[in-house]
DNA sequence: TTGATTTACGTAATGCTATAACATCTCATC
DNA sequence: GATGAGATGTTATAGCATTACGTAAATCAA
C-alpha cells in the first residue's frame, strides 16, 4: 500500500477541480509553490499526479499533455473527453457500447486491448450560442 | 499553395515509412542528420511532420508523442490507432459508423466535434503469440 | 534497542518535446 | 530590378517529464 503524502494529493486536486479544465502539470506546480510561499519541485506534482490517476480522481488529456479532475464518479470504465477549443471546459461522458465496439474492431486483427483514450476536439454547447450570437 | 522543400519532406516521410512505429520527432531530426552529415534543427522536421499531416501522409500519435506514416492510404477520415505496447507497432484502421456514434454521443450536450483521437493501447497479434509461446 | 530493509519524499540536474523570433532566401509580379 | 509574400535556416527559449540520489519515516528481525 502506498502511503502518499496526502496533503499534497488533496492540494492538487483542489486546484484541478477549481479550474475544470486541464491545466498543464507546471500550472499546478505554480499555484502550489504560490500557495506555499516556496517553490516545489517537478517530481512532487507528478508523484502526485500519478498517484491521483490511479484513483481515478484525475484523467490525462493526452492531446494537451495535461490533466484534469474527474467529474463522471470514480469509475474504471474509461471515458470519453469532449474539450472545448475555445474556451477549454472537458465535457467526460461513459458509452460501454461504444467502448465494446471499440474492442471488437481493434479485436478483429487479434490485437488485445488494454487501454483506450478517446478525446474529441471540438466547440462546447455554451461557446457556440457565444459565436452565434456574436 | 506552400512550396516546402519537397526533398526534405520525403525524407521524413521515408524515414518514419521504414520504421512503420511511432518515431519522436527527434530521432527523425538523429537520423537526417546522420544520413546529411549535417546536424538539422528542431523546426525543420517539425515543419516537415506538420506538411506531411495535413496532406494526410504522416498521422501524430497523441499518447506517445510520436509520429507514424499513414498506412491506410489517403483518408480525410479519422482513424483508430491500435499501439502494440510490445513492439510499438502500429494499426490503424476506419470505422466510420463508430465514429458516427462517438459524434452523436458528444453532440447530446451540444458539443460540436472537429477531431477525433482515438487511440488503443494494447498487445498486437503476433506479440501475444509469442508470449503465450514462452 | 539496534540494525537492516523498504518505501516515500525533497532536491538538483537533466532529458525530451515543441515553438518563438527573426534574419535570409526564393520566386512571382510589377 | 524593386517589391512583397511566403518558405527556410538558425538561434534561442519555452514547456513537459523523468532520472538520480540523499534523507527520513515506517517496518521487521534479532
Amino acid at each position: 500500500m502506498s502511503r502518499h503524502n496526502e496533503k499534497t494529493l488533496e492540494d492538487v486536486l483542489a486546484i484541478l477541480q477549481r479550474r475544470n479544465k486541464p491545466v498543464s502539470a507546471y500550472d499546478v506546480l505554480d499555484e502550489m509553490s504560490a500557495a506555499k510561499r516556496k517553490t516545489l519541485s517537478p517530481p512532487t506534482v507528478y508523484r502526485a499526479l500519478a498517484a491521483l490517476k490511479d484513483r481515478g480522481q484525475v484523467h490525462r488529456v493526452e492531446s494537451l499533455n495535461a490533466y484534469v479532475a474527474c467529474r463522471c464518479g470514480r469509475h474504471e470504465q474509461p471515458c470519453i473527453m469532449s474539450i472545448c477549443k475555445d474556451c477549454g471546459s472537458v465535457e467526460e461522458c461513459i458509452a460501454p457500447e461504444l467502448m465494446r465496439d471499440l474492442g471488437s474492431i481493434a479485436a478483429q486483427s487479434g490485437f488485445m486491448p488494454v487501454r483506450h483514450m478517446i478525446e474529441i476536439h471540438g466547440v462546447c454547447a455554451s461557446c457556440r450560442e457565444g459565436s452565434m450570437a456574436g
